[in-house]
RNA sequence: CGUUGACGG
């Protein structure tokens, strides 16, 4: 059984989802961790409906629901944009008196905020006692996708003021955010601190939103001589 | 003990 729950984590890390759901499905004692390992497989690979379904049936199989199991439905319903069922889940929660973490709570404000809730993902996140760059990085990412340009940098600024450091995944949603509005200048300058003041060095992800915003902002010129001084093999 | 969060065009 050890072996088998091995497996389970092992296909459900590396997506094999039918793999993992087929030596789950042949071990006899299930525990929540084990139901925990398989969802969040389907949370992160999907299809993330499987998530969804296989979550009434942890009950009937004598498992008590933890934070780590409304994660990764919660998760899968993000990706789903899921809003109703989401809810359904959330209100669950709440029922059964489950306290919400940091953990739980940025997978909160990014489901809220992939469902559409922008406000509401903002009301979480206002409420949460604690932040970490996780949790900043949500919020700043929701702003950005839905062309909150201005409330993406803002908020960015508030994380640097209040000691959090910024990674690469924090750049991406901030370089988004000024692609939306064309801040050029901006853009540019928080591209050039990642290496400076953060010691990040820009991934071609990075460089490929920075070209995208100087080609929309009409700065063709300086878009092709950043893409000269890419490696080969950029898209 | 083993399971959990943010990923641009």
């Amino acid at each position: 059984t050890i072996v088998a729950s091995s497996l389970v984590f092992l296909y459900s890390k590396c997506g094999s989802m039918e793999e993992s759901l087929t030596v789950f499905e042949n071990i006899p004692d299930r525990d929540i961790v084990l139901w925990n390992t398989l969802l969040a497989g389907y949370s992160v690979h999907g299809p993330w409906q499987m998530a969804v379904s296989l979550f009434e049936k942890v009950q009937n199989d004598g498992c008590e629901l933890d934070k780590v199991t409304f994660m990764s439905v919660l998760k899968s319903c993000a990706s789903l944009a899921a809003l109703q069922q989401g809810q359904v889940f959330f209100s669950q929660m709440v029922k059964m008196g489950m306290q919400s973490d940091l953990l739980l709570n940025s997978i909160l404000v990014d489901f809220l905020a992939k469902c559409g809730c922008l406000e509401d993902a903002a009301y979480i996140f206002a409420s949460m006692n604690e932040h970490d760059v996780v949790s900043y990085t949500a919020m700043i990412t929701a702003y950005a996708q839905q062309g909150h340009a201005k409330d993406a940098v803002s908020l960015y600024e508030c994380m640097k003021q209040e000691g959090v450091k910024p990674n690469e995944i924090t750049f991406l949603g901030v370089l988004n955010a000024c692609s939306h509005e064309g801040l050029v200048r901006e853009a540019i300058q928080y591209f050039k601190s990642m290496r400076t003041v953060y010691n990040i060095t820009p991934t071609q992800n990075h460089c490929s939103c920075l070209i995208d915003l100087l080609g929309r902002a009409g700065h063709h010129v300086e878009a092709m001589e950043l893409l000269s001084h890419l490696p080969p093999d950029c898209d």
